[in-house]
DNA sequence: TTCCAGTGTC
DNA sequence: GACACCGGAA
């Protein structure tokens, strides 16, 4: 068989792209328990207006294709006191976006589920704020690109490749898993069949450099057999079952949802999202107002209130901001555009704890 | 020498 | 929460 594999470089023409594809996904979706609100408050408003500009009989034939409308999906209340008439407006800020429930005229209207968290003045400012420096500036994340298999593959193949990416490029430079990726293809070890017989050495000369390559080699092999005798060749379609895997942790999973079956199940958070998020005074622990002490509690509070259209280009978003200016040791706050609305800027200490912390233990050693 | 970075284990 | 896993860049 033969089949072609393709790196995407990742940059702001095709994080422009990629909100246009999630906006227009999450328009057509009505499933999920994890939405926050505000876009789903927009699809009704569209409903509503839109069917007072036809006639009863057009309403009456467009009903069956209508089935959000009277819908009430994942304990968001009823909306009885919406008003159509105050639309939303389409935030200047977010050109690239249809829409971005900003305004305050939904706050009002909407009787917000208890487990939805308000969402932070300004937030909408700090996004734009890192975007416009994002396009100023390349960073590693954009050129490296992150795992986006060819579209030539056959969904299966190309599912698979996503989940064998994902596995590779946790905790390791996107170049080196570029070439380790290329290698696996070149040799038809992109299959959970051919895996699954290929020798564990093999699979670690094929993929060295790449990080822990020796764990990963033998993750991979584990993968494969289970892909094979429970998915039958496929990969698990459920965060769940993703995450039994061996080697892929909650970050991956995620990731592996959203590329590999086109569905946000949440965000994705690594150390820069949850790093960045804290800074900003964005997550907290729930009902209190501390730092998030793991990337998987900043993604559960991240994903209380930021608009579901976020969820996936935060990511790359944060990442880019993460490597260049909003470092974690010494980030460059004389470089930022948005010192004003950052609660940490200039705060964050000179000289990290951490490296005090080894620089005392290895005195005590020694 | 320190740091990167997500997962697994204790 | 601490630490191991990896090679390589800074």
């Amino acid at each position: 068989m033969s089949i072609t594999w393709k790196l995407i470089p990742f940059g702001p023409t095709l994080m422009k792209k990629m909100y246009q594809e999630t906006t227009t996904r999450l328009l057509s979706s009505s499933s999920s328990n994890h939405h926050p609100p505000e876009p789903r408050v927009y699809v009704r408003k569209k409903r509503v207006k839109k069917n007072l500009e036809i006639s009863a009989e057009e309403e009456e034939k467009l009903q069956p294709q209508q089935p959000i409308r009277h819908q009430k999906i994942s304990g968001l209340p009823d909306i009885e006191d919406f008003e159509y008439k105050k639309t939303s407006k389409i935030s200047e800020l977010h050109p690239t976006t249809p829409y971005i429930p900003v305004t305050t005229t939904h706050h009002r209207s909407v009787k917000r589920a208890s487990n939805f968290a308000k969402p932070p003045g300004n937030w909408a400012k700090v996004l734009e704020g890192i975007r416009k420096m994002r396009s100023f500036e390349d960073a590693p994340v954009d050129s490296m690109g992150c795992e986006k298999a060819g579209s030539s593959l056959p969904p299966k193949e190309r599912r698979f490749a996503v989940l064998i990416s994902a596995l590779l490029s946790s905790q390791t430079k996107d170049h080196v898993n570029h070439g380790a990726i290329q290698r696996l293809l070149e040799n038809n070890l992109l299959t959970a069949d051919a895996l699954e017989k290929a020798n564990e050495d093999t699979i670690k000369s094929m993929i060295y450099p790449v990080g822990f390559y020796t764990r990963k080699a033998s993750n991979m092999k584990k993968v494969a057999n289970i892909c094979l005798s429970k998915y039958d060749g496929d990969i698990p379609s459920t965060l769940e079952d993703l995450l039994q895997l061996p080697g892929i942790g909650p970050k991956m999973a995620h990731l592996v949802m959203n590329v590999g079956w086109n569905n946000v199940q949440g965000i994705c958070v690594d150390t820069h999202v949850h790093r960045i998020c804290n800074r900003l005074g964005w997550v907290s622990r729930k009902g209190t107002n501390q730092k998030t002490k793991s990337p998987e509690e900043t993604r559960e509070s991240l994903e209380r209130w930021l608009p579901k259209e976020e969820w996936v280009p935060i990511n790359p978003l944060l990442v880019g901001f993460g490597q260049t200016i909003c470092t974690p040791l010494r980030p460059q706050c004389g470089r930022c555009s948005i010192v004003d609305l950052c609660p940490s800027a200039y705060k964050e200490a000179a000289s990290p704890k951490s490296t005090a912390k080894k620089s005392q233990k290895r005195n005590n050693l020694s």
